[in-house]
DNA sequence: TTTATATGTAAAACATATTTTACTTATTAT
DNA sequence: ATAATAAGTAAAATATGTTTTACATATAAA
């Protein structure tokens, strides 16, 4: 699933290390979250959600044929 | 995290197995989220919204102290 | 009141998310 | 050009989410 984490998180100047602190995971979750490595918990989406002062609907792309996957 | 999974799937007369099927999981995936066992993986919350016709941050209840958890 | 459908629950196995530690490359500031 | 900060990546360990199988109780229909 495609997020716009970085983007957002860009424009509020914030690295991957500040937003990690912000939602109290490491930076390496951030990054892998960026990266598309894997989704984060349905509580870390409403936690970045939040801090990136936005919806988790809004900050995740979901899309219908994605109905296969966990 | 609370939900209103339970609430507005009888607003629209499913079952636990129809949500189920639905969504691609098992009734019992569905009944723990109901129940509170566990939150769901964000990529079937946004199902769950979907066919509840809902957003995920209307589905689920997140309240900001429960920053500590995962 | 028996039968069918719906819900609650549990343990083991399996899948995915997150942390920790560590090393590498890229970008920015001095 | 060097130093500092930020970002990409990876393997092993741990935590959490989901399936499968199975059984029990509750509710609705015949």
């Amino acid at each position: 699933m495609k997020n716009s984490i970085k983007r957002r998180r860009k424009v509020l100047k914030l690295s991957q290390e500040e937003l990690a602190q912000l939602t109290k995971v490491t930076r390496q979750t951030i990054n892998a979250i960026e990266n598309d490595k894997y989704d984060p918990s349905l509580i870390l989406a409403f936690k970045l959600a939040h801090q990136l002062h936005t919806t988790v609907n809004a900050l995740f792309d979901y899309q219908e044929n994605e109905e296969d996957l966990k």
